[in-house]
DNA sequence: ATGAAAGCGCTAACAG
DNA sequence: CTGTTAGCGCTTTCAT
């Protein structure tokens, strides 16, 4: 037995020789260009397999300037505290793979690839900014929950097509897709107040989140136009435990409250179960509408009656946007709002 | 003003001359490589921020072979059913974020980034082997559920480093991280004996996945030598819906349970909504134990009492094996298992 | 310690 | 319709 060559990986000139041809025509039926004899296509096909030939990215990518990879960003704020113990809250929650989910389905047919990235600490903002520079991917998804990340501003300005996963907290020439959240808080001050309840409480989110404010406000903006003036708010931040504790405090001061809006599902869960563990009758004593329309809503007793945000559809949307962009550069910041729906199920 | 050049962003080349060096020392200089002058280091440092350069990573791949990722790939059976409308349910498992985040936690300190790839069908696995053979990452992660999966092999003959979330169904030689799945229902078996449950039932995975066989015959023969011949069984897909399904099942058929094992928590809290919507205590009238330990199990009523494992720690651990194996092409396969450990909560 | 030069594997003009 | 040629931006011998 003789000693085999270096276990090179073929390349186009390998294919080339072998069907005879020159690099170019191998390259041109590799990437489908017309221009190519139909005789010679069936050769060079078949000369591909024999070689078991794939194209070096690479070297593709050092001559396109294309990857054919996008990067889905999760940036949060630095802050790991007692009821937060590792890093990327976000992909524990439901809300994460409906939207992983939502991108895939735009994203595979087109045969783009999805880099998942995080970024806790301004460092690692910076050091993402860098190595996005470097063309690792064509453009960026932002999931950004914090008021004052500075990485869509840092984005923007590097000049890499990118789309934000919510309204910029300023003004920024950045395109977006975004729930209407004040609509959707206002649907469910809707459906408390016509179930008639007189006393009502809110369990917000971080008052560092915009969507935590806008669904805020938008609460109590709509339960004043229904005559109340005065709404209790305990600060939660979006998971389970923190809507237990929320509902603690409210009822240590407004014991009689019959009726609570939670920003998000996981804490109205934790909500249910606090007034469950207090015999506190739901909806009968107390209604409760949540946020989301997450997994979550489905998995309580009773069943949540919550705001639907088509997560899955503005993932989707979002996947499109950032497409449009990269092939399109000079495509201007486009916005699009999605209107949440509210879902009745037993909790009011 | 005059007509600005064309703002091609700026090379080696471009530093070189600003700095007044060769290209080459540019390059030591970025990489790191000692044999350089202490002073010439600096006139280039202040040269790159002056130009703002960035290193081209496609154009540095081509040489080097190597991309600074690796790739999660989750691949799931075909099966779009009723229950199971949206690709990649694995993404809303409370699993899969624990898993991502015990990943991020050893790629992010050595810079390696995470590209995240589904595949469904045939198809889909055999585009993603030749993607991966095309360079785009340098090692993969494999999160795979069903026992007939063919990519484990697929990958494995590709010779690309990759590393498996679990035992492979048949030997082959690559390397894996599992939980011990026997020694883990084992454990749920010993809780419901020592609480003197006498008829016994499980809720298991979908059989068609070694985790779920797994867990059903470590049970089994756990609660066989406590003597107890017979278990039977309700099959469910790891979702809470097939938890609620699955217990109406046993109960019609055995209404006298007093023990409960679920094969995952997901699985137990449906379990235990069915539980309590028919009126039946627990852990009263019937012990249930789930396995995972997942934020689910602490969002139960009452808590769930639970198998854990140790998901960001393998996590982590896969990544570390992965990591190795780029490191060094011989190293041979190597297993990594990790027991589970009891969590009792209030449900057993 | 530094520079010159040779590619890495591919695409895209440009000729023919 | 096909082949020739010139790079893409970088690392890495090899001289010096």
């Amino acid at each position: 037995m003789i000693e085999q060559p270096a276990p090179r990986s073929p390349t186009l000139e390998d294919v080339a020789r072998v069907a005879g041809v020159s690099r170019s025509t191998v390259s041109r039926v590799i990437n489908g260009v017309r221009n190519v004899d139909r005789e010679l296509q069936e050769t060079v096909r078949s000369a591909v397999a024999e070689t078991g030939y794939v194209p070096n990215q690479a070297a593709r990518s050092l001559v396109t300037k294309r990857t054919g990879s996008v990067a889905l960003v999760v940036s949060e704020a630095e802050h790991r505290t007692f009821d937060d113990p590792f890093l990327g809250r976000v992909f524990t929650d439901p809300f994460f793979g409906r939207l992983v989910s939502g991108i895939f389905g735009e994203l595979r047919p087109r045969r783009v690839n999805l880099m998942l990235m995080l970024t806790e600490t301004d460092e690692a903002r910076n050091q993402l900014v860098d190595y996005l520079r470097q063309g690792h991917v064509d453009g960026v998804m932002i999931i950004s929950t914090h008021a004052d990340d500075p990485l869509p501003r840092l984005l923007t300005e590097s000049g890499l097509p990118a789309v934000l996963s919510r309204r910029p907290s300023r003004p920024m020439p950045i395109s977006y897709v975004d729930a209407d959240q004040q609509a959707g808080a206002a649907l469910a001050a809707e459906c408390l107040a016509a179930r008639g309840c007189k006393r009502v409480a809110t369990i917000s989110g971080p008052m560092d989140m915009p969507a935590s404010r806008e669904r805020l406000d938008g609460f109590r903006e709509a339960m004043a136009r229904h005559g109340h003036a005065f709404i209790p708010s305990a600060e939660g931040n979006f998971t389970q435990e923190s809507g237990e504790r929320a509902v603690a405090e409210l009822l240590a001061q407004y014991p009689d409250i019959d009726g609570l809006f939670a920003a998000n599902d996981l804490m109205a869960q934790g909500a249910l179960l606090a007034l469950h563990d207090r015999g506190i009758a739901v909806p009968g004593r107390v209604a409760v509408v949540g946020f989301d329309d997450s997994s979550a809503a489905k998995a309580c007793r009773p069943p949540l009656t919550t705001v639907h945000q088509p997560i899955e559809d503005m993932a989707a949307e979002m996947a499109r946007l950032l497409l449009a962009h990269i092939e399109d550069r000079q495509l201007r910041a486009t916005a699009r709002i999605f209107e949440p729906t509210l879902v009745v199920r037993g909790s009011a």
